[in-house]
DNA sequence: TCAAAAGTGTTATAGGTACACCCATGT
DNA sequence: ACATGGGTGTACCTATAACACTTTTGA
């Protein structure tokens, strides 16, 4: 009897909406929302803005802007970046797209949500229009958000947790030369856990795609390590083939 | 010198966007597209519809529609392969959105692609307002699809490749009491591959959420086959620690 | 010579793969 | 009795985890 009401009330929606303006139908926005995370010294943080303007006036809130009429949502996503942080071509993932009706309060807007990882020193964010303050904050202690943006960032959060494991978010953290420790730390804090020494490396050196270099570290007080390289067309390569690696 | 092009062009494209009104950010509409599996006796086919009307008239085209103003797209997801299947309430997962500029000749469109796997026997597809037919097709063997489709399918086709081992897509596609070889045949259908009859009953007697019951199959001319139960309960709570298992 | 981190090696265990073999039922 | 798929057991191999030990540098 439960399914049976239910039909009668989709059907009763159904009649009604063929009475609706194909118009209406464009009435309707849609935004992207950047999580955009960022590493440094053991530390995984997030950027946030303080809303300057009215909906949520002063909340903390996700970096993000409606998209252009004729622009692409990856594009968009970029630009929301690249105003923040003035950083270029940093590689973005679509997670999901959030829609409730309710979410925005000035109308129908569903919003995209993108993330990435990045280096978070030395970028002090720039000031922005939308935004009283950008700052970073520790995902470990984040305030209250606007709009439905902590459902958003949680689901993010997540995401990288996994897409970590076997896509190279990294690139963007770390220098062309790095060291497998240097690597180490990025996965332990983004996965907070820790890893044996020993077994992480086995790991590395059995990936074809991150390369030891004849060069080491210089001027450290203890024996200086090897540094690597992201070798990237062997990276797609692999993946080309369907071969799936997890740390 | 390329990226103070960027730059310079990226800054023009704001400048410009400065002078768009409001209301021209709400003339966008969105679709969700639902890409919906039918598995049967080692058979994985997609359900797909021919369109009826102009843009890309004739063309195969996956289910889809536009999300009504006041509705969640979830609900629109459901909605849509309701109407078509008749079946209510299947479980069906958000994958990914679409929003290239260009991708529907009659404005900005951006769609939701939703997917899900249910039983396709006995759904002759029901007669619907946006299509002249109705029809399963063998996902090893697809038509030329309109708009972005065939992307689109390619996407959600990865995705339930990637879902199925941590997720229990089948329990739209198996009776209440099912047996091992059963759940077998859809993840070789599903993944494209073969398993170890003892190696995978090894894996399913490991997870507690699929019970064993007393009793067994009738009528078969050779041994009857224990009958399993899934426990959704038992499910959620592995999952709510965060428990991963992998067929 | 000491601290600190790089880097190697060993062992125990868990899990996966391959395969052989027995079991219960209808015909 | 035999064909058919259900169900079990084992032996081997590989991946992983835990941990101890050696090496190289600057101070």
């Amino acid at each position: 009897m439960k399914s049976s009401q239910k039909k009668n009330k989709n059907r009763l929606e159904q009649e009604d909406i063929y009475s609706i303006p194909i118009d209406a139908f464009f009435k309707s926005a849609f935004s992207v929302d950047c999580v955009i995370f960022g590493y440094h010294e053991k530390e995984l943080k997030v950027l946030l803005i303080q809303r300057g303007t009215d909906p949520y006036e002063n909340y903390w809130a996700l970096p993000g802007d409606l998209v252009y009429p004729h622009e692409d949502l990856e594009h968009a996503a970029q630009r929301v970046l690249r105003d923040l942080t003035s950083l270029p071509d940093i590689s973005m993932r679509q997670v999901h797209a959030f829609g409730k009706v309710g979410r925005h309060p000035l109308g129908r807007v569903i919003t995209i949500a993108y993330t990435a990882l990045v280096e978070h020193t030395e970028i002090n964010p720039l000031p922005s229009n939308w935004a009283k303050q950008t700052k970073w904050h520790s995902v470990k202690k984040l305030p209250r958000l606007a709009f439905d943006h902590e459902e958003i960032l949680k689901d993010c959060h997540q995401s990288i947790k996994r897409l970590i494991i076997s896509e190279p978010l990294w690139v963007n953290v770390l220098p062309e030369k790095f060291t497998i420790t240097q690597l180490q730390e990025i996965f332990e804090t983004v996965l907070d856990k820790k890893f044996d020494k020993g077994n992480f490396r086995k790991k590395i050196n059995g990936l074809k795609f991150l390369k030891p270099l004849k060069e080491s570290q210089k001027n450290v007080s203890h024996r200086p390590s090897t540094l690597f390289n992201f070798d990237s067309k062997i990276f797609e390569k692999y993946k080309e083939k369907g071969f799936v690696f997890e740390f």
